[in-house]
DNA sequence: TGAATGCTTCGGTTACGATCGAACTATGGA
DNA sequence: TCCATAGTTCGATCGTAACCGAAGCATTCA
């Protein structure tokens, strides 16, 4: 059994200028999605898709869809290492990479995705329905207990309304600042808009950016405490 | 300052897969010459040079000269480790390669190098001639002391008649069997020569390795202790 | 000195893979 | 139902690098 194939194999991946560049802009170990990898790499969309499949087939990459999004992020702690030493060999011994993350500090508390809220708020809001009952995760997909029917409609959301719509209700999203999850689908839009409604936050305009208010976020964080 | 490009180009080294091959006939950690490297990896000897020069000068490998040989070595711990990182990737978890080293015990206890000694023998000799102040190595080149050449001529060597030749008296010579250094140049090769006369030792026909009488043994140890 | 051996340089060929424009499918939201 | 956006497939182009034959150095040893 000769494994040098293998060896080869991974040093063409990591080879590349590209693909480099890709996963070291995960090294943080956020997920991005296939287009902010392009980005990143200075690639166009389709050349993108082409290095985001080998890098997958080749088991550095991990993938994970999410509607029409596709969030990549590195496959495990040995990858990482195996990029830290990399580097390590070279630059011998600079910072170790520039934050790549959220830039700004003010988005990664809270920010509008999708009309849903997202960042640390976002997470706050999820962790919350979810560690007190009233959503469930069944195999991957997010229902409503009765408890968070009961809760949601208190809340001043109308869910009778969001199930007449097509869209999903619940969903949960995958950060891309925390890497943590936080509530999509009709319902997260609805919390958002009752959110603003309730004069508990402000979009930033020009920007995804929101904003909470003094008394916004004390009742925020005294209606979605974490367990 | 962005690292990327120096993973890649490190990722691109390890990605071709001759120089793959040479990379891991060398994770034993011992050197090998320019000419075997291209065995291993199934090239001709031109396209080793290129490779081998590639991977130097990339900080992979470590050279050093000798005589009409080059031998390369893995430049260092982290080198090895990070080829153990990757193989570790794909090949969850195969025992660690297979040996490479000198397939016949007896070429590793002793065998003939230009006609001087090498294997454990070899390295045993050098090492008393150092360890006994008999040798010295002054910056790179190896040097007799008057402690030497007495202990030489005593054995039955002809100082004189050596130096007449043109060839260096002393000269050390990386084991690649081991790793160590042993004694070249041409009292090396008188020393093999009293061995034979004295029938310590018989070369094997047909072989580089080098057999030893039980007497052979005896004396040479009692003579060429090491401290 | 000359023969043998180890390594290198040069030139030309060949193969592979990165890249993008253009046209396509799939998803989400109005 | 329809639009906008995310990602994909196809085809063609282009550059780079691996490779070897042949000839050239350098070193050892007789």
């Amino acid at each position: 059994m000769d494994s040098t194939p293998n060896i080869a194999k991974i040093g063409a991946l990591l080879g590349d200028n590209a693909r480099a560049r890709m996963l070291s802009s995960l090294m943080h170990g956020k997920a991005l999605t296939a287009s902010e990898l392009a980005t990143e790499a200075g690639i166009t969309a389709q050349t993108a898709t082409t290095h985001l499949a080998k890098l997958e087939a080749g088991g550095l990459l991990q993938m994970r869809r999410q509607g029409r999004h596709k969030y990549f992020a590195l496959a495990g702690e040995e990858v990482a290492t195996l990029l830290e030493s990399l580097m390590g060999l070279t630059t011998s011994h600079e910072p170790l990479r520039t934050q790549t993350g959220p830039r700004d500090e003010q988005m990664r508390q809270a920010r509008v995705c999708y009309n849903h809220l997202a960042g640390n708020r976002g997470i706050q809001l999820y962790d919350h329905l979810t560690g007190s009952g009233k959503l469930v995760d069944e195999g991957g997909s997010l229902l409503i207990t009765a408890k968070g029917e009961h809760f949601v409609n208190e809340f001043g959301i109308d869910l009778d309304t969001l199930r007449a719509s097509r869209s999903p209700l619940c969903r949960s999203c995958l950060d891309w600042s925390e890497r943590r999850t936080h509530l999509a689908g009709s319902l997260g839009r609805a919390f958002f808009e009752r959110f603003e409604r309730l004069r508990w936050l402000k979009r930033v305009d020009g920007s995804r950016v929101v904003k909470f208010s003094a008394r916004g976020e004390r009742e925020f964080d005294s209606a979605f405490t974490v367990y």
